[in-house]
DNA sequence: AAGTTATTTGACAACGTTGTCATTCTTCGT
DNA sequence: ACGAAGAATGACAACGTTGTCAAATAACTT
C-alpha cells in the first residue's frame, strides 16, 4: 500500500488498463468517468500507494494547489488553529496550506497584496479577522476570480464562503453565565473598533442585561484594544469606579489575562473578588493561574470547513452561496468557576 | 521592472542573445559561465521582472526547493522567528520554507520523520531544540544525504551546519546581572533536562556563583520544565524556602512569568521584595506587568544564516564545515531593572 | 433500426525548466 | 604557432501532469 518508487500516472493506467487521460480525471474529481472506471482507478493507485507529482500538474495545469490564509490578528493560537484546520483538508486534496499576514495598519498593505496575489498566485484565499471586514482586500480577490472564505462574523458576501460563529450569541452566553453566578454589576472590556466581533459581542451582552431586566448604567464599558496591556488599564478603570463591580467580561483572553494580573498586583483576588472571564480559549488563558474561563469556538473545524470548500468550489466550478454557522462553547475554568 | 506576463526563459534568453541554458545556469549559480553574460542576463531578466517558475524547476530538476524546520518546543515566538528568518533567506533564492512539528513524545515520531522525508522530499532541514539533540534523526537525514543545519548548543556534529549561541556564558551574565543588581542571594528554576540548553544556562549561573567567591549552598536550584505551570510551583517552593532569595533567574520566560504570577497572588512585589530574569525575551516577557527582564537570542539571524548556508550548500556541493556563534543580548525591563 | 445527441475515452501536444552531451571557444604549455 | 586541456555554450530530450480535440461508445428519438 505504501510504496517507495516514485510512481507515475503511467504506472497505474497501464496497470489498470485505461488511458492515462483517464486517471488523470479520476484524480481530479472530473465528471465524465464511469463509475467503474473511476473504482477501478483508484483500487488500482491504493494498491500501488501512487501520490500524484505536484510540481507536474501545477505545472500544467497552472494552477498552484496553494490556499492561502490572510490575517492580521497575530494571535498565535487563532493562527495554529487555522493552520492545522486547512492543512487537514489540503493535505486529503494535495494542496498547500500557506499563511501570510497582511499588515492593515501599513497603507501599502494593498499593494502587499496585490503584489502577493500576482507574484505567487493561489487557487484559493481564507479571510479572518479582521482581513474579512476589508472591501478592498475582499474586492481584489473577487476581481481575480479566486474562490474566497470568510471565517467573519461580518456582514455575508455573496460569492464567498461564510463561516462564523454567532458572535452576538456567545456575548450574551458569557454574560448569563456571570448572571448565573450571582453577579449583577458587570463589566465588558472591549476590543478594537475595527473588529466587527467585538462590537457583536458587546451586543449579546447588552441583550442579556435587558433580558435580565437589569439597569445599564449598573454596567461598565471599557474601550479596550485586544491586547494585555489593555487589560491592565482596564482594571485600573474598575478599581476607580465606584460602581462595585464584581464580573468582568473581557471581548479576549489576552486582555481577561491583563485585568486578572493588574487585579493580582492590587492585591484583589480573583476569582474572591472578582470573577473574570474571556474569550477565544486560548492556550495562555489555559496556563493562567486561576486558568481562566473562556468562550472557544471551535476554529479548527471551521477552517478545515473552508479549506474543503474552496477545493469543492474548485474541482466543481459549480459556486453554491452559503452560510455555516458553528458552535461555540464555554470551557469553565478557576477565574469564573 | 515588475511586469505582470508571465515571462519564461526563453524571453529573457532571446532578449539577451544567449540559450536558454545559459539564462538557467545563471540562475541556478552554475559555475562556467563568464562572468560578462552573467551580469548580462541578470541585468535583462531584472529588467524584465523575470521570476523563474518553481514548479517547472521542481520537475525537471527534481529537487523540490524546500528547506523544512523539524520543531518539538511549541514555543510560537521562537518559531515564529525561525520561520521568518528562514523565509527572508528563500524567498531571495526561490525556496520555499515550512515548518513541521515533530513530537518525540509519541513513540512513532521516527517512523513520521521517515513518513514526512518520503512522501515529501526535502532539499534541506534545519533542527531546533530538542530535536537537534536527537542523534536518531540526525542520522536519517544523514542517510539520505539531506544537507542540514542545528541550531542548538549541543554536541557539534560533523556534516552539518552548526548555529548557536554561548549559552553557557549567557547564563553567567544573566547571573552576574543579578549579582551586580546587589542580590547575593540567587535561585536557579531549571528546564527540562533533555534540552542541553537549560544544563548549560545551569551551568553558567554556577560558574557566576564561583567567580564572585559567593557559596554554592547559599543559593537555590529548582527544577522546572519550561512551563508556566512549573513557574508557579518553583515559587512555592521559594516561599517555604528559608534561604531569603531575592534574586530569581528562570531557564525561560514562561517559568518566569508563572513565578512573577504566583508572587504577585502571594503578595509578594516584584521587583522591589524579588527580582526575576527570564531567558528567550518572549513576546509574553514583553507584555508582562511588570516586563521581564530577559536574555534575547538572535535568533531570526540564526535562522536566516541556516538557511542561507543549507542553499550555498546545495548549490555548490562543498560542505565547508562550520561552526556559527551568534552573539545574545540582555533586554533589562522592569522585573529587574 | 437508423439517426441524433450526449457521454466517455484516448492520442498527442503543451507547460517551463534542467540534465546530458556534443560543440565551440579560450587558455596554456611547448 | 600548434596541440591539448579546460571552460563556456547550446541543441534537444526529458520531467509527470493536464488541455485540446477528435474518436468511440452509449443513450435517446422518432
Amino acid at each position: 500500500m505504501a510504496q517507495d518508487k516514485n510512481l507515475t500516472i503511467q504506472d497505474i493506467a497501464q496497470k489498470a488498463g485505461v488511458s492515462i487521460k483517464t486517471v488523470s480525471r479520476v484524480f481530479n474529481n472530473s465528471p465524465n468517468v464511469r463509475q467503474q472506471k473511476r473504482d477501478l482507478v483508484l483500487g488500482v493507485a491504493k494498491e500501488l500507494g501512487y501520490r500524484p507529482n505536484i510540481s507536474a500538474r501545477q505545472l500544467a495545469s497552472k494552477r498552484s494547489f496553494v490556499l492561502i490564509h490572510f490575517y492580521d490578528n497575530p494571535n498565535m493560537d487563532y493562527l495554529a488553529g487555522i493552520y492545522d484546520g486547512m492543512r487537514e483538508a489540503c493535505s486529503e486534496q494535495g494542496y498547500y496550506a500557506v499563511a501570510e499576514r497582511l499588515k492593515l495598519k501599513n497603507r501599502s498593505y494593498k499593494d502587499a497584496l496585490l503584489d502577493y496575489l500576482t507574484r505567487n498566485p493561489v487557487d484559493g484565499v481564507i479571510l479572518s479577522p479582521p482581513i474579512s471586514d476589508d472591501k478592498a482586500v475582499i474586492r481584489e480577490i473577487e476581481k481575480r476570480d479566486i474562490p474566497c472564505a470568510l471565517i467573519s462574523p461580518g456582514v455575508k458576501k455573496r460569492n464567498c464562503i461564510n463561516v462564523f460563529i454567532d458572535e452576538k450569541m456567545a456575548g450574551q452566553k458569557m454574560a448569563e453565565f456571570l448572571f448565573d453566578r450571582g453577579h449583577t454589576k458587570l463589566a465588558f472590556i472591549s476590543g478594537l473598533d475595527s473588529h466587527s466581533a467585538s462590537a457583536q459581542r458587546e451586543a449579546g451582552f447588552w441583550a442579556a442585561v435587558e433580558a435580565h431586566g437589569l439597569k445599564r448604567k449598573d454596567m461598565m464599558r471599557i474601550g479596550g484594544d485586544f491586547s494585555m496591556q489593555s487589560g491592565f488599564t482596564a482594571f485600573n478603570a474598575l478599581a476607580k469606579s465606584k460602581k462595585n463591580i464584581t464580573g468582568v467580561f473581557a471581548a479576549n483572553d489576552e486582555m481577561a489575562i491583563g485585568t486578572i494580573i493588574a487585579a493580582l498586583r492590587a492585591g484583589k483576588k480573583v476569582p474572591e473578588e472578582m470573577s473574570v472571564v474571556g474569550f477565544d480559549d486560548s492556550a495562555f488563558a489555559r496556563a493562567m493561574w486561576p486558568p481562566i474561563t473562556s468562550l472557544a469556538q471551535p476554529i479548527e473545524d471551521m477552517a478545515k470547513f473552508s479549506a474543503q470548500k474552496i477545493i469543492d468550489w474548485i474541482d466543481t466550478k459549480d459556486r453554491e452561496q452559503s452560510h455555516y454557522e458553528f458552535a461555540t462553547e464555554i470551557m469553565v475554568r478557576d477565574s469564573c468557576p
